[in-house]
DNA sequence: GAGTGGTCTAGACCACCTT
DNA sequence: AGGTGGTCTAGACCACTCA
């Protein structure tokens, strides 16, 4: 039996200050998230029933549903739908755990999926991180992680082969940073890490189940030995949705906001 | 004399892979702000003016510029046109210094316009917040801030008239912790960071000259005293292309990545 | 007042996921 | 095979900005 569109009936909302249609739409559908008639992880009605019972052509309908992806609220899985997006993940970029930790600790489950590895030749960029002269050997690692199943982010480890010759021989879906060190006798010192909104590139997109632009977190970081070289280079990029920051800090330095 | 499509002349760009047509284009104008033919703060060929030039549909156009947009590049000025982005800022939430230092630092012009300052009863989350009771009065601050000009956040400051009475009568466009610290004798000791990517709220995208749902950054801030007393309590909203976060830290705890 | 982006319509075809 | 979102067209009118 075919789904009609009022399986999942959407409540109607209180008045609201007039405005464009799109801005109606997306506020009935953000309530009806809000009241839990649509619970986290659960399908919308297609966009074609959206016409039929709200009325609208559908590029209107796909501007409330694009308002509400960029909100964070809900996702889509190309050509599959549109679902209300899970809790996002609290990351704290001063505490030292890694992935699997944090979602652990938050009650939810995560995965590593190593996609590729590699050996390349630095290009200038790489160079310059690593302190190696151009065309140098590194190891690349892409992995996938995910929380629920639900791809959350991918990631491309790049590794300087000097500290950690063999590296890509051993299981790269756990914690790379207790590979190099227990296996390498590499501990990390210190560590950058710098973040942005961005939105995904093609390549990102496909493997995340999502489309190019939809909106993303960089988060690149940086690992330091205790001699100061880089040890691990990671550039992730996140559904932005699935990601949230908490730094928690006591004064150091001037105040002067 | 009215500007001809072709008075900022596109270079075409070396053939792509195969693809969606608005990809192409956005790889077209962002190849031209790599180039440098379309500098920071320079304004793009109306959408018009891309329709005759590029061939495609108005839709089509608007499709590129909205991944553009998300990517960072480029941002609207409402009903004015498109222009490209200037460089983000770089903010580092462990560093201690407020947002005219900052910006003044990495050699750029800050400013602060207060829009409104009032006294407001409590709700059950501010009440939460503060430790007080609901339908306690509370300072609020309403700001808007810009580099070089352009607005790039607002911000809504809550404070507890109890540790800053006649706070509102102050000039506030400068450090409100300056006057916390100078005025009343209050100072920060604590301070927690959350961020998130988000969509600009229709009343925020209004005073920043934006569109609702332009792709931006929540940071809120909370700051307590010695005591542990919430003594400010900030929701900024911010350009996402106009902040980039940068941590960094020493290791402490256990590694686990 | 001319031009801009903002919103909206009513179609169409396609690639891909799902069953 | 049927349904989904992804892409694209060719119009239209509006609110607003800017000179």
């Amino acid at each position: 039996m075919r789904q009609s569109a009022d399986m999942i009936p959407m409540e109607g909302k209180p008045g609201e200050a007039a405005g464009p249609q799109y801005l109606a739409l997306r506020d009935q559908i953000a309530f009806n998230i809000e009241i839990g008639k649509l619970p986290a992880g659960s399908r919308l009605p297609s966009e074609r029933q959206f016409q039929t019972s709200a009325g609208f052509a559908r590029g209107t309908i796909r501007q409330a549903l694009a308002q509400l992806e960029a909100e964070g609220l809900i996702y889509r899985r190309d050509r599959s739908g549109w679902y209300v997006s899970p809790p996002a993940i609290t990351y704290d970029p001063t505490r030292w755990a890694g992935f699997m930790a944090y979602v652990t600790e938050q009650g939810r489950t995560p995965a590593t999926i190593t996609l590729a590895k590699s050996s390349i030749n630095a290009n200038a960029a790489l160079a310059d991180i690593f302190r190696v002269a151009p065309g140098s050997p590194l190891h690349v690692i892409e992995r996938m992680r995910t929380i629920d199943g639900r791809p959350v982010l991918v990631e491309r480890i790049t590794v300087d082969p000097a500290l950690a010759p063999g590296l890509l021989d051993h299981d790269l879906d756990g914690s790379l940073t207790q590979i190099l060190k227990h296996k390498y006798g590499v501990v990390v010192a210190r560590n950058r890490v710098d973040m942005r909104p961005c939105a995904l590139a093609k390549e990102a997109a496909e493997t995340l189940g999502t489309k190019p632009g939809a909106p993303s977190l960089t988060v690149v970081r940086t690992s330091f030995d205790e001699k100061g070289r880089v040890v691990e280079y990671d550039q992730e990029y996140w559904r932005h949705d699935a990601i949230r920051i908490h730094v928690d800090l006591s004064v150091r330095g001037e105040p002067d906001a």
